[in-house]
DNA sequence: TGACGACATACGTTGACAGGTATATAGAGT
DNA sequence: ACTCTATATACCTGTCAACGTATGTCGTCA
């Protein structure tokens, strides 16, 4: 059942975090780590768990690995998605993730992965 | 986080049933059993777990206990609940789940379970 | 080719949870 | 008081996931 999975990976802070970024734009793993002020490998195995069930996709582009959503998404998926943005916009943490993210626009790896929109 | 709570109740499928099930109707044990098609245990151990994260309540009907969603619910849970009905309506566990839960109306706890909502 | 940076993975530990078997509780009816 | 029925809980086992530490992989650039 491919809810379940969705509800799998939506039942642990720091994925509904970065799926709460993703979003917004892909990110690259850095970015990610910046954002939620979260170590490098937690981020990087909670990006695994979600890509082996489908729910992001990865992109390398120079030496980052750029995640996004993935460009074809289940019914279920989007829905829940937008049932996760519903609920989550006001809250402190979430908007935290977002404001940190904003600051760090150009920092990293440069426009890369925030302008990724754009370029794909 | 009260969403994560949320989302660890939906992220199993005997969950997700009796949830689905709630959203048309409160029931009573015996209820999800037939309807499921799944041992008291497993049943009960679900609810309990459903119970103790807020997203079901109980009461006491003679020798049964009819379970049905919290009466105040949390705009989150709502949400998700809506998001849920409508993931889930076109599968055939869920179908099939309701559609035994028809054909049992009568039969065991009387109007006890089904009909608990005029009641209350 | 060698070093560095970004990211992933192996391994070990701990805790949570799913499922089953067996048993307890609690109300109803006799 | 005893019994029956509905439901809950204790205990055990296996699985999985979370986290940290250490190490591997793979591009890039000099």
């Amino acid at each position: 059942m491919k809810l379940i999975q969705i509800y799998q990976c939506f039942c642990d802070p720091t994925r509904l975090r970065i799926l709460h970024l993703l979003t917004q734009t892909p990110l690259c793993v850095c970015h990610f780590q910046d954002a939620l002020g979260e170590a490098q490998v937690k981020i990087s195995k909670h990006l695994a768990y979600l890509r082996a069930r489908g729910l992001v996709a990865t992109k390398r582009k120079g030496n980052w690995i750029i995640y996004s959503l993935p460009a074809r998404r289940s019914a279920e998926l989007d829905a829940n998605l937008e049932c996760l943005q519903d609920c989550v916009s006001s809250a402190p943490i979430f908007r935290r993730d977002l404001q940190r993210l904003e600051k760090l626009q150009a920092s990293c790896c440069e426009p890369a992965g925030v302008l990724a929109l754009e370029h794909s």
